[in-house]
RNA sequence: GGCCCGGUGGUGCAGUCGGUUAGCACGCCAGCCUGUCACGCUGGAGGUCGACGGUUCGAGUCCGUUCCGGGUCGCCA
């Protein structure tokens, strides 16, 4: 048994000079200076002590190991003679009176340098994530994201939500993403499936009688990977309310969630509340997207009254134009943001600019000189102003004028302030869309979402007093610095309303059954009407650390093609395993194409 | 699946118009150095330039195919 440290190497500091005491971790750096001096960085969970090896005898203790083997000091402390006021131990030095080697590192050459891990190839970093992970700029993404469960519990927890766990096998569900199949060894030709989300075990603890639930959840989607999306698993901060209503939804999540921004954040500035509130249409109207950055200060406005001024990609379309007063954009500048809003959006961008004399200038300029009193008019243009276009079907315009109102954000001084967190709901969302496949009435979001007006809009609708896609959901979506942060809604509770919402798409009171059993029969036993939502951890994480890439805040996480490079997942199984689940392979992925 | 970017000693990168022995930093090894802390100095080892094929007197560089990685669109009720 090796000797139990009696400080970390973050504990000692001048006032512990004289003791003898013993410090365990790992050798970080050996800086030799002479024949018989050398200092040895030990580094541990908590940070790092300085160890000064002025003896022949210690010296041939150190000499032979590689970095990163842990070793175990016991020695004197003693302040230094030249300080470093840079650590936080930086006045004091052990001086060792016995060294023994924990863990040798049996390769004096690592995957790569442990300080510098963040500029590996991130397939190296992940192989060796174990590595990866002991850079303290790494490690302490991981204690954030520890800390942020923590006090996310806590919050949900003062506020008399109790934290129930719900199964991980579980069946498999109609809608949504691909599932993660299991196949269940007693029942050959059956399957499991990983939960998408505890959506229906929630609503059915609400039918139980708990008034308040949440659970930090893990779900699972097969679906392909993005920056700020991991494949196969994330985890929600899931929650659920009985007799509750969307306001009463809104209320927890502004009280929890700000408080934990402002302590964890990088930046310490976030919205209180209550949050903005935007309807749906108004956000596509006036950012151009369903999840509108509010740090930027411009909007997108209608120019849709050009569309005949003679510019062929105008013609007959709807125009959006985004104004950004005092742009200094060079004119390289500008065609490169350009092409990465066509990149981005699929759709192209256009732009002009106004000159000191208030002329048009640049771009698309020879178009609308002809009408640049009625453009100045109708945006509000002054001299130094930079106008951007875009055209197309109204929501293809909307879109990519979204995109680039961002990207313009990004790019112009003074029209964002990056340092601080923007929340806002997004609300009234339709019930309904036109299914560009089908070309026919499709739920738009989630079939379980109350619709504003119940049972009686739908029948007004099915009457055809109403349009059917003018109606809306009582769904939201909480919006932080244009990351969606979740999805939430108040459910439909009403058997009756369930099936009149499914008739709309041309379902039936027989589909709803079969779908949804328990919570359907569930609802026909006296359901509480009930609302949650379910904000996503790690994307909430990611905003608090200020990076770019999902993969920073998972403490194992998959690569883009979902797979553990580390744990070498997925795997080929043997043939016993097979049999007894009765599987046949009948392609591998090198037969498969 | 489409599109974009990338792949060069252990790591990160440079490599001009196709032309000598593929360069730099860090790391590694050896030697020197008694106060370093991104230690310093001297020397050294380490590369089939992702793979295959083509053009050429000559390819890291040009062309084609392919593999791998990242981003993005599709997808994510």
């Amino acid at each position: 048994m090796f000797q139990s440290r009696t400080h970390t190497c973050n504990d000692l500091r001048l006032s512990d000079a004289g003791k003898t005491v013993t410090i365990v971790g790992w050798m970080e750096n050996v800086r030799e200076v002479g024949a018989n001096l050398a200092f040895v960085v030990v580094r541990d969970f908590y940070g790092t002590t300085q160890v000064v090896v002025e003896t022949e005898e210690m010296m041939q203790i150190i000499k032979p190991l590689n970095k990163e083997s842990t070793i175990s000091v016991t020695g004197t402390v003693r302040e230094r003679a030249s300080k470093n006021p840079k650590l936080p131990t930086g006045e004091i030095e052990v001086v060792p009176t016995s060294i023994s080697v924990l863990g040798r590192c049996r390769y004096n050459e690592l995957p790569f340098e442990i300080n510098r891990s963040r500029d590996a190839d991130e397939t190296l970093r992940l192989k060796y994530r174990y590595l990866d992970l002991r850079n303290p700029a790494v490690k302490n993404n991981i204690i954030l994201r520890c800390n942020v469960v923590s006090a996310l519990r806590a919050a949900m927890t003062a506020h008399d939500f109790l934290e129930i766990t719900t199964p991980i096998l579980t069946a498999s569900s109609p809608e949504g993403a691909r599932d993660y199949l299991v196949p269940a060894r007693k029942h050959p030709g059956k399957f499991y499936a990983l939960p998408q989300a505890p959506q229906q075990f929630k609503q059915l603890l609400m039918t139980s009688g708990f008034d308040r639930y949440f659970q930090i959840a893990p779900c699972f989607r097969d679906e392909d990977a993005r920056g700020d999306r991991s494949p196969g698993e994330f985890y929600q901060l899931d929650m659920e309310m009985a007799f509750a209503t969307q306001d009463d939804v809104f209320a927890i999540l502004e009280d929890v969630l700000p408080p934990i921004f402002a302590k964890y954040g990088k930046y310490n500035v976030a919205s209180s509340a209550p949050f903005r509130r935007i309807g749906f249409n108004e956000a596509m109207e006036t950012y151009g997207s369903d999840k509108p950055d509010l740090r930027i200060d411009l909007t997108v406005q209608d120019a849709s009254a050009f569309a005949d001024c003679g510019f062929e990609p105008f013609a007959g379309n709807t125009v959006k134009a985004v104004v950004v007063s005092d742009c200094k954009l060079a004119r390289k500048a500008i065609d490169k943001l350009l092409a990465e809003v066509e990149v981005q959006a699929g759709n192209k961008a256009y732009w002009v600019k106004v000159d000191e004399n208030g002329e048009l200038a640049g771009g698309i300029a020879k178009f609308l000189t002809g009408r640049k009193d009625e453009l100045t008019a109708a945006l509000g243009l002054k001299p130094g102003d930079f106008v951007g276009f875009t055209a197309g079907k109204k929501a293809a315009a909307q879109k990519t004028a979204g995109v680039l109102r961002t990207k313009l954000g990004y790019a112009c001084e003074g029209h964002m302030d990056k340092e601080r967190y923007e929340f806002c709901w997004i609300v009234d969302f339709p019930m309904y869309e036109i299914g560009e496949e089908s070309g026919e009435l499709e739920f738009c979001h989630n079939p379980f979402s109350m619709p504003n007006g119940g049972l009686e809009i739908l029948e007004k609708a099915e009457r055809g007093e109403i349009d059917p896609l003018s109606i809306t959901a009582f769904q939201y979506d909480l919006v932080c610095n244009g990351v969606e942060l979740s999805s939430g809604a108040v459910r439909n509770h009403d058997p009756e309303i369930m099936i009149k919402a499914f008739e709309m798409v041309r379902l039936g009171e027989e589909d709803v059954k079969s779908k949804f059993p328990a919570m359907y029969n569930a609802f026909c036993y006296g359901a509480p009407p009930h609302a949650g939502i379910a904000p996503g951890v790690d994307r909430m994480v990611m905003l608090l650390a200020g990076e770019e890439s999902i993969r920073e805040i998972i403490p194992f996480p998959m690569n883009k093609n979902a797979q553990d490079i580390m744990m070498g997942a997925p795997s080929v199984v043997e043939q016993k395993q097979l049999d007894e689940l009765h599987i046949a392979i009948t392609a591998t992925e090198e037969t498969a194409q």
